[in-house]
Order: structure tokens, then sequence, then C-alpha cells
DNA sequence: CGCACGTTTGACGAAAGTCAAAACTGGTGG
DNA sequence: CCACCAGTTTTGACTTTCGTCAAACGTGCG
């Protein structure tokens, strides 16, 4: 197998794809282009015109923005088939955040024209962007629930659980996938904070070191911060409170 | 001129109706119905079957969420022109906020099997809901960076530019949409730190009474606030700073 | 007049930001 | 193998801000 089929073998998985005919994800895919960036590389800057919107392949990227007083505020953190920049191609068409990869990373660059004249011609291409849109539209909504958890112990708790939320079983092991200070820029709060906070999660049964983190009771871990979620139950992939109203409940 | 036509005149000039050739805009509106509310009336709940989106043609409508302790966290507050439940129709088809009117207001409701299936067929429907959905995507950016602004006079005075991006000259004098009670909720603060935060800015020009406001200078009161905000210049309404390097700044 | 509602004020404590120094990490080269 | 370095993380002392509770104030209305 090419190198070609390859990228496209992953990328035909995204929710950027569903549901293409294999005719159309092909023709697609010879105009997108792939990008490779090493780690804290400038992918694109706020108010820079944009002429490409990426698919992430594999890696994290940053979206962030600057002040005045050149304090960075994040917007997002992105892994493998997130979608960058697609908000900024319709109205203006420049970015409205700048982007920044945090690892090495591989991006599949489009460029903003193609897909504006295919979703006039392809119904199917833009109801995946409307997907698209609607999902990130829900992923604000968790990350300003998050904001809103009180103090900072529930909102890196929360975070925690978003992280392992691919994680089975009672508890677990996993590594951060970006350092300390991003976690805290992204959750809004001071480095130091975040420091305090995670040792406070030490009687919860999180331990930390080494870039990684182990959680020893995720469902006693949701008890702390998903309570005071207002998050629909079953929106947020983090919550891993039991359901069962006749489950004993040891905490 | 009859009651649907006065209808049709008002509500296709939103961004809903946007581009639609006239049969279109006509064939839709007999599917959609107009309902109305009164004060503080339940529209929907967190977790009912999304059958209709709405928009409001008049009035102002709260989106809000509650967690176990009955703590409300408020999502966003709309007008006229806004559309509620959009995100809800894809995925599950359920609500994913509860909705509520502030004020005595009215609503087209529009069947979401009526949009899906529309979607489809009309490529300009689908990139009006795409428009839509990103400008979503920036106003909840906007209302984040508001969150991070820092102190809360500095949070309440971006939501008095913003509520006040009409008018034009260098003050005025305008009437708050809400009672401060909703302000403070929407603004993720306490009632008694918006009161002091509001007698705070007194001293930056802004004073109050009445359901009322009055501001007698926007670009200081936008200089106390927006000089932190990292949005992008021209994205936010509410922003009055002074653009050009060359004019004299007074303070 | 008194009642309900929304708003303001005061006193207090808890939480988080700030600044700065100390401790730890991994990698490099002698 | 160890000393050294830069980058990251933790800790400590201090200040500011905000939430909380509760009481007082004001306004409109029956």
């Amino acid at each position: 197998m090419n190198y070609e089929d390859s990228i496209k073998l992953i990328v035909t998985s995204f929710p950027f794809f569903k549901n293409l005919s294999d005719a159309n994800a092909d023709s697609l895919l010879t105009e997108f282009t792939v990008k490779d960036f090493q780690k804290n590389q400038f992918i694109f800057g706020k108010g820079d015109p944009a002429t490409y919107c990426y698919i992430v392949v594999s890696g994290w990227v940053k979206l962030f923005n600057v002040n005045d007083e050149s304090n960075i505020s994040s917007i997002q953190l992105l892994s493998r088939g997130d979608v960058l920049g697609l908000d900024a191609i319709f109205d203006d068409g420049v970015y409205l955040y700048s982007a920044e990869s945090v690892n090495d990373c591989r991006l599949l660059a489009v460029p903003t024209a193609v897909l504006k004249e295919n979703i006039r011609i392809n119904p199917v291409l833009a109801a995946n962007l409307l997907g698209i849109l609607s999902h990130r539209i829900k992923e604000m909504q968790i990350a300003s629930a998050c904001f809103l958890l009180g103090d900072a112990s529930r909102r890196l708790s929360c975070l925690l659980l978003r992280l392992s939320s691919w994680m089975v079983g009672k508890g677990g092991t996993f590594k951060l996938p970006y350092g300390k200070a991003i976690a805290a820029e992204h959750l809004g709060m001071d480095q130091a904070t975040l420091s305090r906070a995670l040792s406070r999660l030490d009687a919860l049964g999180v331990k930390s070191g080494n870039g990684e983190v182990t959680i020893d009771d995720f469902a006693k871990l949701s008890a702390h911060s998903c309570t005071h979620c207002p998050i629909l139950e079953g929106q947020c992939p983090g919550r891993r409170m039991k359901y069962d109203p006749d489950a004993q409940q040891d905490y």
C-alpha cells in the first residue's frame, strides 16, 4: 500500500468524509495536501486570510488568542479527526484565532475555495460540515460548563475525565498529551493553581508524575465534578457516573 | 397586508432565509407556525425530543442548563433573528438545554423533519445553516473571552458594550432588555457581584437606574475591557476602541 | 398601607492570582 | 558517572476578588 492510500485509509474514517461515495472522497483528496509540523510550530495566525482549513491526522494542535498585553487565552486543543479553521471560511474569510502545533503532528490542508464550491454541489458534504460545526458547539458548551464548575480541582477533574474517556475499566493510568502549563492555560487558571488543585485531588485517588496521571476510580472522580455539571447525561464523554438508581453507591 | 404577510416580511430578512428564492421561502413558511409566549414561560426542556427548532421573531429567550443541585448556568440570551435548538437536530435529536421566555415573545416553530429534508435538496438553505452555526461559534468565542476578562467590572463592561452595539455617537442611554439577576446569571457571577461591579463602573461614566443604563463614552469603557480581550478587531460588535494609531488618545 | 419583587449593602471567609524562589526533569558533554 | 543546563513544576507568602448569607432598601401594585 502506498503513502496516499494509507492517508486515505485514515482520513476517510473521519466525520468529514462520512457517507461520501468513494469517488467523491477520491476527487476531494486529490485537492488536499498533507503537511507535517514539528513541535511548537506556527500553523496560522489570527487575522491571516483563511485560504486553507485543516484536518488533524495525528498529533495535537492548539488554537489560541492573544490580547494587547500578550496574554494567551486557549480556544481549543485538537487531535485526530478534528477540523480547524472551518468557521473562518464563512463571512470574512480570515482566521479568528492562531494555531500552533503542540507535538509533532500531521495535518491535511483543505483549500477553502474547493470546500466552498463542493458545499454547493454536494449535499452530503454540506451535511457533514453541519454535523462538525454542531459537534463543535457541543464541545464548547461542555468547555464552558467546565469553566463554571466552581473550584479549580473540579475543573481539573473534568479535564482529566475527558482526557481518559477512551479508557475502560474502573481506573487506570494515561499519559498527558501536553504539558501542565498548556493544560492550565486551557482551563483558564494559573499554572500554580493547577498544581495545587492536582495535589488536592490526591485524596480522591489521583496521582501524577512523569507526565502521567493515574486515576484509581473514574466513577469516584466523576462524582466529584460531574455532579455539579449541568451537561445532559450521555452528552459528555468524560462523565463516568453510575446511572442505575438501584446500584449501590459506595461514596 | 394580512398577518402571514407581515410575519413573512419580518423573517425573510433573517439569516435563515438569506438568498432563498421567494418560492422557496413561501413553501418553507407554510410548514412553519408562529407561537407566542408570555414572560417566564417554558419553551422546551433539556432532554426532550427535538421536534422543533425555533426562530426568534421578537422578545428575548434564555437558554440554560440546570445541574443536580438546581444551579442554573446560562447558555445564551437570544433575540430577533436568532435560532434556537438548531444544534440539537443532528445526532440524537434531543435538546441539550432548556429554553424559557424572558419577556413576552414570538417564535417561529420549524419542524426539524422539514428542515432535515430541505437541507438535502436545498444547498442555499444548507449554506445558510452553516453560516448560522459558524456565527454561533463566533458568539461563543466572544462569550468565553468575556468570561476570561479578569474582574467582574470588565466582564460587565463587555456585556454593556455589546448590548449597546447598535447605538451611534459618543455615548447614550439604553434600556436593559432583561433584569440584572438574569444578566448576572449570564455573566456567571453573583447578583451581588454584578451590583458592586456596576457601582465601580461609575468612575468610568456608567450610570444606571430604573432598568436603564447610561454610558457617557463608549470608547472610554471599551478601553477598560476590550484592551484585555483577545478577540480579533472587527469581530466583536461591542468593541468601540479607536483604531487609528495616529489618533489622540485621551485616556 | 402592606406586600412582593428586584436590587443594594455590609461583613466575613474561601478561593485563586501574583511574584518569586526552590525543586525537579531530561538531555548534554566532559 | 557525574556535573551542568534549560525547561518545567512545585511550594510559600501575600493580596485581591469573589461567593455567601443576611439584612436593608426601594419600587410598583393591589
